[in-house]
DNA sequence: TCTCAATGGTTGAGAATCTCAATTGTCGAG
DNA sequence: CTCGACAATTGAGATTCTCAACCATTGAGA
């Protein structure tokens, strides 16, 4: 009921060794949480999946699909690209080089500080993540198929999950 | 295995047509599963982003990990490997190189058909799998943070929602 | 039986993605 | 002003990928 972030892992571990009742319920919590993350897995392997193709679509390969997709709100410096596709910074480098070719992304000199470029979307990149978006808020099949309540309980619970990760890209636009 | 994706969308509007009452329906629900698909996907971006990482755990490339995922059943040729990972044949023979040449993997000669080659896992290749498989299960901290109210909502209609895939691979071990 | 199109896997060319190490230009603290 | 740290790039080398061509085998039909 009280759905405090609760950092699981050793601190629920030591809480459980002060009463043999609680150790218990907490495992058969943990077990109920791995219970519940199988199928969510496997869907989300099925989504892996397919992302190649999806990206496809608009003839992006997948990880600039998920570049352009992380550059949709405002000018981020290379590294910070880099974070977000947990990568090397050399890496970026020709990411962003084949971007650009195609018109879809600009380097831009951030005047703060000579060093870092910074990365917005052309019109054209724009109109294309605008899509690519679209396309990829459509809810696959095994989703569209369930009933309405069914829909509205995994709604509020994954909103209440993804709530505790910090959020760090998926509200604007 | 033809074009399953693109399915619900016009079928809906299609059926739609049909009533005032019923369109506005059908487009409610349309709107319930994007919102219920929306935190789903966060959730599925960042795993994604995190599968590489997890793989190097083993000191395995993504795509390794997602072959010895596959490979856990029964030997498979190599044609329905590069079905599973949706690439090209070719593509398979130097993946399956490597994990060979790192004794992970077998090929071993069909007797009924001397063209293909059945992929086995070897004692190390099982082991690895065992474990990486392990910690796959290993729900994230948005999940298991979870109540157990929640988490039971979670794990049923997610169960239901995978049974519609025809569920490829999943049930054994 | 002989032929031949289809199939499973491999090879080679060429592109994209990735990591690591080294380099260049810039910043900022002492 | 100097020096360590940082942002981005470059280059070497490995992996992953697609496409086209190829080889061996299969199965079916003349």
């Amino acid at each position: 009921m009280k759905g405090m972030s609760r950092t699981q892992g050793d601190r629920v571990e030591a809480r459980a060794r002060k009463s043999g009742e609680a150790a218990e319920s907490l495992r058969a919590e943990e077990e109920l949480a791995r219970e519940a993350w199988a199928p969510l897995f496997e869907l989300i392997q099925e989504q892996m999946r397919q992302f190649p193709v999806l990206a496809a679509e608009f003839e992006l390969s997948p990880v600039q699909a998920h570049a352009l997709r992380m550059l949709g709100y405002e000018p981020q410096p290379m590294s910070a690209l880099a974070g977000h596709l947990s990568c090397d910074a050399s890496n970026v480098t020709g990411l962003v080089d084949r971007l650009e070719g195609r018109g879809l992304v600009e380097r831009r000199n951030a005047e703060h500080d000579r060093r870092v470029k910074l990365l917005c979307l052309t019109e054209a990149g724009q109109e294309v993540r605008r899509r690519l978006m679209e396309r990829m808020a459509e809810p696959p099949a095994a989703i569209s198929a369930l009933s309405s309540a069914e829909l509205r309980m995994l709604r509020d619970v994954m909103r209440r999950a993804v709530e505790k990760l910090g959020a760090p890209g998926g509200k604007p636009d």
